[in-house]
DNA sequence: ATGAAAGCGCTAACAG
DNA sequence: CTGTTAGCGCTTTCAT
């Protein structure tokens, strides 16, 4: 924490004390008025709370926190709210915790390697829980906040889910989405529609979620006993999706269907397409991706992609951290919900 | 804040006195080692940090907070994270609290209303300082804040500028961007390129940026002797701005050049132009926005924007904080970046 | 350089 | 219903 070499200069803030003196009660009083559920008399707590109003009093959370053992924080830790569905889902869920009367603390890492810091630091302010609101953060990862006695949700990322055989299941509560049925059915659309040169476009390549898109896509693709024929990764992003896009596009056996392992990477391989190769889209390359974001539904992209309940996920997310808050003991669970396919003029 | 009914049954965490013991010292042996620059002997020192690293000590801030009289929290107020502008900005700002050692603690609010809620529960929390983070709070609800004596930076909104001659000059630090010279620039852009009839589509209408960003504009025509000839609002939002676009592109006499309010609603305007009016940008229409999204250079929308200064005014928000914090009675300033006209494709 | 002791502002347990 | 009495876990004088 930053702290000022200089002692803190900063004028002493009305405290509890003031107010009981000025009410004429007990600090007992003053805090009991302003508890939920405290038998305090008519009286008094008129006294208190006008006392209280005409000193400007606001009781400290920081104390209140330490001795009752609740901070009435909830950390959230996230990576890349330049990802419009993240940042989406991260208003939600702030909103959420807001309205149940919570903090949120912020911690942003992108890579695994700034995540390290994380969860030391959600401790040192003794939140009384944790979310992970982010979609690539790998198993490995994962696995080392079990055990660190502090309740803690997965949102948008499953613990086990699509993993390598190799990896052990990991038991921490998550709430996913299942993408493996809608990306199935993606791949359908472009078999049935008679492409045949599947590409996929993915972003961190062992995050959980590319793993998983990517398998859904190659499962559809297997179902009609066609593979994948080109691979690249433009990290989740639509810059580096620009020059991935080149590449895909400029291979021999140019693919006529790219998948996208999320909506910003579909928009930079339409863009190239169209600007670059003038292709057209669908009838010389179909592409969809992921997220259903709010400009895939736009005349300009009309992209056929896969949305993610995203207020379930997060409501259903805070549920848990919630019910985890209050029984401390109870097993962790993945939860997953189901993605809805949304088919757009993108595939035809 | 949320409190259980139940008393908190959570396992008591590992205290300094708990290592201290372990380490065969005393309390405040255990509090100087981890505190930079205090005087330890390098003796004391290991043995603390080991018996530190084997009972897995994490030092409680919350205390250490109530008794220096610092949190090392900063709280951000922002409001809709669903417009990608701000969830950068976001992103910026709370990279960089973090690299300065610093939590941040978000209040999202939309409306003026919800934000009337913020400060008191800042203040619970014994945030070191805050910064909003809006561009749609209006003058009258940043009055509010002054004399709150908490240190407060306003980022992306000033504080008196662009406000109509009735209100007062408001005293609040802030970090601004002038949007006048660009926008006027925007409006010179449209009427060289010919252009008749001009719309502006807007947010938020009392709010600082919405009231610039049009004035600027309409200087920019005034310039020309030309005027506005329709209007309307999108509420900074994409969805709204389908309808709006709708209402404006049905008038009689249509007008041929729109001036957005920022980006998302430049896009919704270009999406119903094209599909749904058949018209094309820029020979039947120009169209500019506002922000500089990402998306805004693809070449899906190649849309004329106003970049702004995203970083430094984030940068400069925090250095002004800082110094707020380090000294308390600093005057409020109100610094002004410059924003840049990013000529594309959608005004020819 | 170190330990003892005194709080920080609040809630909780206990008598009344 | 109310006030008194203990702490919560830590930093900070103050002696040593």
């Amino acid at each position: 924490m930053r702290q000022s070499k200089a002692p803190a200069q900063r004028r002493r803030r009305v405290t509890a004390l003031d107010v009981a003196k000025r009410a004429g009660v007990s600090r007992s009083a003053v805090s009991r008025t302003l508890t939920e559920g405290a038998s305090v008399s008519e009286a008094t707590r008129s006294k208190v709370l006008q006392a209280a109003e005409e000193l400007g009093y606001h009781r400290n959370a920081l104390v209140r926190g330490m001795i009752t053992r609740r901070s009435g924080i909830v950390g959230v830790v996230t990576g890349g709210l330049d990802n419009p569905f993240l940042a989406v889902a991260f208003e939600r869920l702030s909103r959420r915790l807001q309205q149940e009367g919570l903090k949120t603390l912020v911690y942003s890492g992108h890579a695994d390697s700034d995540l390290r810091f994380a969860m030391p630091s959600m401790i040192e302010y003794r939140v009384d829980g944790c979310i992970f609101l982010t979609n690539d953060i790998s198993p490995h990862r994962a696995a080392r906040y079990i055990g660190l006695d502090i309740p803690l949700v997965l949102a948008f990322s499953s613990g086990i889910l699509g993993v390598s055989p190799a990896h052990q299941a990991v038991p921490l509560a998550s709430v996913s989405v299942d993408s493996v049925e809608a990306t199935r059915a993606i791949a359908h659309l472009m078999v049935e529609r008679g492409c045949r040169r599947f590409a996929y476009l993915g972003g961190h390549p062992d995050s959980v979620s590319n793993v998983e898109r990517r398998r859904g896509f190659e499962m559809g693709l297997a179902d009609h006993h066609r593979t994948l024929t080109a691979e690249d990764n433009g990290n989740f992003v639509y810059e580096d999706s620009l020059g991935a896009a080149r590449r895909l596009l400029s291979r021999p056996g140019r693919p006529d269907a790219i998948f996208c392992g999320n909506d910003l990477m579909a928009m930079a391989v339409m863009d190239v397409a169209r600007s670059e190769f003038a292709l057209r889209v669908p009838d010389d390359l179909a592409v969809a991706g992921f997220d259903d974001i709010q400009l895939a539904a736009g005349a300009a992209y009309s992209l056929t992609s896969v949305r993610q309940p995203i207020s379930d996920v997060v409501n259903i997310a805070i549920d848990l951290l919630l019910d985890f808050i209050e029984h401390h003991d109870r097993p962790p669970v993945e939860i997953v919900v189901h993605s809805e396919l949304i088919r757009r003029a993108s595939t035809g």
